[in-house]
DNA sequence: ATAAATACATCAGATTATTATGTATCTTTG
DNA sequence: CAAAGATACATAATAATCTGATGTATTTAT
């Protein structure tokens, strides 16, 4: 099962930022694969959808990158700047209180695991 | 507090599905209030927004419509059709999955009210 | 009387995703 | 060793869905 993608809008910038923060730094691909495994394949982040995203992130300011050559291949590492660090916390409380409200919203019992 | 705009995205759909399921019917501008009113003004559906979204819901088949006229004013009411009560069940435990996933995901721990 | 609230609706513009396409390298496998 | 699949970047046309503005009209509160 993969959830219906409107679910992803308005997250995925969010998702990204989190996973810069625990991971000090990242490229795209290492981030679509790393989601994909986080939830078990639920969210596939499409290329599509992430380096516009990213490219987004770097010109507000919120990434540096760094070009690094595996070979021939070329890898592009995103990390936070200080602006971005903030920005993180600021989106993930964000986003907790409102799943909390949309849980109480649509009375979402927690599952009897 | 307002949630920023790009949250709502994706949840705007269920969220209404969701308050038919449980008050049999409504009428637009009353399912904005109601919204503002549950979650003490955090989350403010915008009349551009929710219109389209009853309308396509209708043209979906999930909900059926009635006019009523208050005085002079109209007034539209909507009701869940079965497949519409199907949907809604479908689209709000997919709704649930996906915040426990974006919670393990960001890691987000339950606030210590 | 006037402003605010109620109640519908549409539309231009913005945002942000999907899907397709393109380029190129590296690794696995028959 | 050739071909397929994985790795790795990127852009572009299209689609979906929201905001904010605008419009019409009635009812209620000041």
């Amino acid at each position: 099962m993969i959830y219906s993608s409107e679910l992803l809008k308005g997250t995925l910038k969010t998702i990204v930022l989190k996973l810069l923060a625990d991971n000090k730094k990242m490229y795209g691909y290492e981030i679509t694969q790393r989601v994909k495994e986080l939830t078990l394949d639920k969210i596939q982040i499409t290329e599509g959808a992430l380096y516009p995203t990213l490219h987004a992130l770097e010109s507000d300011g919120l990434v540096t990158t760094e070009t690094e050559y595996i070979g021939k291949r070329v890898r592009k590492y995103y990390s936070l700047s200080p602006s971005g660090k903030n920005k993180t916390k600021e989106k993930v409380s964000e986003l907790a209180d409102f799943m909390e409200t949309m849980k109480f919203l649509l009375d979402i019992k927690p599952k009897t695991t």
